[in-house]
DNA sequence: TATCATTTTGAGACAGCTTATCAATTTCAA
DNA sequence: TTGAAATTGATAAGCTGTCTCAAAATGATA
C-alpha cells in the first residue's frame, strides 16, 4: 500500500528538502492514508489512524495536512465551520457540486469555465495561481 | 443617509412581517450600516458601530447579519476562518478575485461562467441555489 | 393611549475547530 | 556515533460564532 504513492512521497521529500524539515514515520503515514481519501477532514483522519498509531496526536495531523497544503499535495477547503482537506496530487484542479440536502459532493473539471476565469483575472490585471468553485445545491435524490 | 436604502428596508420589513419578527432600531442601525458596505466580518461592523452605539452587542451583529441573509439581503461566506456577509442587496451575484499579495478583493459578474455551471449542475442532476467562486492570485501591482 | 404576549437585546458563558506551547523524542548531516 | 535542529504529543490557549436568560423593546389589541 505504502509503495503505492511514490510519486508523491518523492513531491513531499523535495518539499522537505527545499525547506529544511524532515521525514518522519507520522509524515509517512498520514500521507498515505491521506492519498487513499478525496476529502477529509483533521479529525476524520485522526479517528482513522488511531487504529493504526494510537498516541498519533491532532496537532500533528494538522499540521502535517498544512504540511501538505504548503507542498501542494493537498488543498484546504473551508466547508461551514469545518476545514476539508482535497487530494489534489494525482489529478488536476477539480471544482465541486455540493448537495445542501444530503452533503454528497460530486467533482467535476470544466476547461472552459477555467479559461473564462483566466480571461477575467487577465482584465483585471490578475494572475491566478489558484482557485476555488463551489457550486451549492439539491442533487436529482434531495429535491423530492 | 438612513434614506437611501429604501428598497432594501422595505425587503426587511416584508421578511420581519413574514416571520413575526420585529424592527428594531438595532436592525435599522445595522442595516444601513451594512448597506455602505461591499463585504464585512461582524466584527469589523461591530467596532465601526461601537461609535454609533457602544452597547451595541456583538451577538446581536451576528444574529441580525444571519437575518439579513435569510432575508436575501446579505450572503455569508467562509475566507479562511473568517465570515464575511457580502451585500447582495442592489447588485446580483458576483464572485470574487482576490490578491493573496494585498489581500485586495475585485468583484466581478460573468454570466458565460454563470451559464455553464449550470450546465455542469444539469448534467450531474443538481439544481442550483447558490455559488461562490473566487480566483486567488497576484494583482498587477503585488506581481513585481 | 395603555396593556401585555411575544420578540429582541446585551453580556457573558459556552462550544467547535485550529494553532501555540514546551519538554521529550526523533531525524539526519557531519 | 554525535549533536544541533526539527518534530511530536498532550494540552492549554485562541478565535469565531452560537446559546442562555433576565431585562427591555415591540406592536397588536383593546
Amino acid at each position: 500500500m505504502a509503495n503505492t504513492h511514490v510519486k508523491e512521497m518523492q513531491a513531499l521529500k523535495e518539499h522537505l528538502g527545499k525547506h529544511q524539515l524532515k521525514l518522519t514515520r507520522q509524515r509517512e503515514l498520514i500521507l498515505n492514508a491521506f492519498l487513499r481519501q478525496e476529502h477529509i477532514t483533521a479529525e476524520a483522519m485522526y479517528h482513522q489512524l488511531a487504529k493504526a498509531d494510537p498516541h498519533l496526536g491532532l496537532a500533528t495531523i494538522y499540521r502535517t495536512l498544512n504540511l501538505f497544503c504548503d507542498a501542494g499535495l493537498a488543498q484546504a477547503r473551508h466547508f461551514g465551520s469545518q476545514t476539508k482537506y482535497d487530494n489534489v496530487s494525482h489529478k488536476g484542479h477539480h471544482d465541486h457540486l455540493i448537495c445542501t440536502g444530503c452533503e454528497k459532493i460530486v467533482e467535476f473539471e470544466n476547461e472552459e469555465i477555467e479559461r473564462l476565469q483566466e480571461e477575467v483575472a487577465t482584465q483585471n490585471g490578475f494572475t491566478i495561481t489558484t482557485h476555488r468553485l463551489e457550486l451549492y445545491g439539491l442533487c436529482s435524490r434531495c429535491r423530492h
